[in-house]
RNA sequence: GGCCCCUUGGUCAAGCGGUUAAGACAUCGCCCUUUCACGGCGGAGACAUGGGUUCGAUUCCCGUAGGGGUCACCA
């Protein structure tokens, strides 16, 4: 008997591996185009980091390299119902939609298919037979009680765990052997049979951390499960070569995979691709800081900012800061490009991991909403109120009314930034509606807080100086007026150098004239509030 | 524990043998014809540590400490 005998034991209905080599012809693409691939497995959970590879995967392959998804779902026991289409979904969602995918109907969208692994069982299969007659690989029947008491032998004789060399049970079996209790039936998984030596150094080159050298890898890991399906190790080779990833962007947690994954592209004659190991986003824990977590950090999963009402352009912003941080410094100088304009150079990426900072998102989503029109925010916060805040929908229904509102020192040259996610909106407006003002309701007043002084001010103002036909200048004036005959400087300037003569400045007349209005002292421009609100609206309020 | 990586202000970070050690967020103060925001100006605030190498180290080398990753029939 001969180790083919064994394969065909194994693998009796397997293609041979040609069949493939011949059926994924070279993709016919620009010199230097980067073929990347985002690889999630379908659990249910998008997490922002997948966002954040998918970004760098698009920065990487723009218009004329390939972005394609691949659903990794070989651990079934952690698959979940829909877990593909929420990926997608999410992918579309940030505008990182990829050029090659499968969709929740398993119909594949691209030439180099099936873009998920649990479908691509036989190709495994053929490769795997391949390297069982090569005698590149073997069937290993320990069981994971014999694991274990490995495991226990090596911790107590202080060796490396794992399963190589001289601790491997099934390695050396002859072939009649296994073969044999093949046919007897006894469970079996397979295992590459490493070629590596640990005493030898190999230099690993990454796109993101530079030179690693790492030592030689010679654990027999194994490459098809008792499931019949491959292991993570086994799978990527196999598809990233026949997909022809030639970059692959993962996360670090995979680089001591590298020498693994390196000999077994080796091993397997198909040229490896370059790698580039992204560092994770962490989050402050107690003393130390750990990645971000599904489980405890809300702010890990994508949905949590369409909630919120983060636009994904914030989002996608904030990350570039994270990947390339002189992203900012270009945006500034660049308001109005596309972010993809920008010269992303993944070699400047950090080699740790930053940690996430909401405050710094926030910060970068004020600025993205700034450039928006009033139109824009409307439609934004309207999108989002529809699904998540009824009331703020029901306010926004006057659409007329709701852009008057929204235009208030939006669309100059220093508009405001009083809005970083359309949660906001309806704070930052609520006072411009008459249903929801409550003018008996208990203001904070500034300065002024004599309740006849506040009536006084007031009832001058409207009776003597207020007039809604008044440009701002004049309006203006006549609060300066108005400051003055009720014993207030007209100049703030005038007022700071000589505090004792007045009862205070302009300003404090005015901040009482807001309150009244508004229910609160800090607002945007008063005049153009008192020119959307009208003059009904405002006899209503005083 | 073995192997690998990392360590610049509270945070994100420029830097790549000689710099007054950038910038952004946060913070504080001042200014900007009314508040708040915006904007402007300014303040405070950092090279983990000990040895080398060097005329000179934040930058190079070694050790120490701290942090992170990884050692599955999970990805």
């Amino acid at each position: 008997m001969e180790r083919k005998d064994l394969a065909n034991l194994i693998f009796p209905d397997a293609k041979d591996y040609t069949y493939y080599e011949e059926k994924y012809v070279a993709r016919s693409l620009p010199e230097g185009a980067v073929v990347t691939r985002f690889a999630p497995s379908p659990t249910g959970f998008v997490h922002i980091g997948g966002i954040y590879q998918s970004l760098i995967a698009r920065l990487m392959t723009k218009d004329q390299g390939v972005f394609f998804v691949r659903i990794e779902d070989t651990d079934q026991k952690r698959e979940v119902e829909g877990g593909t289409k929420q990926i997608i979904d999410a992918l579309y969602d940030f505008d990182l939609a990829p050029n090659e995918y499968v969709d929740e109907n398993d119909v594949d969208h691209g030439e180099y298919g099936p873009y998920k692994q649990s479908l691509r069982k036989e190709i495994y299969h053929s490769y795997a037979k391949k390297l069982l007659e090569e005698g590149n690989a073997y069937p290993c029947f320990c069981s994971p009680e014999d694991l274990d008491a490995i495991r226990n032998d090596q911790e107590k004789a202080k060796e490396r765990t794992g399963y190589y060399g001289k601790w491997t049970k099934c390695r050396n079996m002859p072939v009649d052997m296994a073969i044999e209790r093949i046919k007897n039936g006894d469970p079996y998984i397979v295992r590459f049979k490493s070629p590596g030596n640990p005493d030898k150094k190999i230099k690993h080159k990454d796109v993101i951390k530079g030179a690693v050298d790492f030592p030689e890898n010679d654990q027999d890991i194994v490459i098809i499960k008792s499931d019949g399906l491959p292991t993570y190790h086994f799978a990527h080779a196999v598809d990233d070569h026949l997909m022809q990833t030639n970059l692959v962007i993962r996360g670090d947690e995979w680089l001591a995979s590298v020498p693994l994954h390196l000999q077994l592209f080796y091993v397997l004659g198909f040229k490896s691709p370059k790698y580039a190991h992204i560092a994770p986003m962490m989050k402050v824990d107690g003393e130390g800081k750990r990645k971000l977590s599904k489980r405890k950090d809300p702010e890990s999963a994508v949905g949590y900012y369409k909630e919120e009402g983060i636009p994904k352009q914030s989002v996608l912003e904030y990350l570039m800061n994270i990947a390339n941080s002189n992203f900012e410094i270009w945006r500034k100088q660049n308001q109005d490009k596309s972010m993809y304009e920008f010269d992303f150079d993944i070699k400047k990426m950090g080699v740790s991991g930053a940690l996430f900072d909401m405050v710094k998102m926030l910060d970068v989503s004020k600025n993205v909403i700034s450039r928006y029109t009033a139109e824009e925010v409307y439609d934004a916060s309207l999108t989002w109120a529809k699904e998540y805040d009824e009331e703020l929908a029901a306010m926004l229904e006057n659409k007329e009314y709701a852009l008057k509102v929204l235009s208030i020192e939006r669309g100059n040259a220093k508009p405001r930034k009083d809005i970083a996610k359309w949660s906001d909106v309806k704070n930052t407006i609520c006072y411009m509606y008459p249903d929801k003002f409550d003018k008996n309701g208990e203001f904070e007043y500034q300065k002024v807080t004599d309740k006849d002084e506040i009536d006084n001010i007031v009832k001058t103002y409207f009776e003597k100086y207020y007039n809604p036909a008044d440009d701002k200048q004049a309006w203006f004036d006549k609060m300066k007026d108005l400051a003055e005959e009720m014993g207030y400087c007209r100049e703030v300037k005038e007022y700071k150098a000589n505090p004792d003569a007045y009862k205070g400045h302009v300003g404090d007349i005015s901040t009482v004239i807001r309150v009244k209005l508004t229910g609160r002292c800090n607002t945007p421009d008063l005049y153009e509030i008192m020119q959307v609100l009208g003059l009904d609206e405002i006899k209503n309020r005083i």
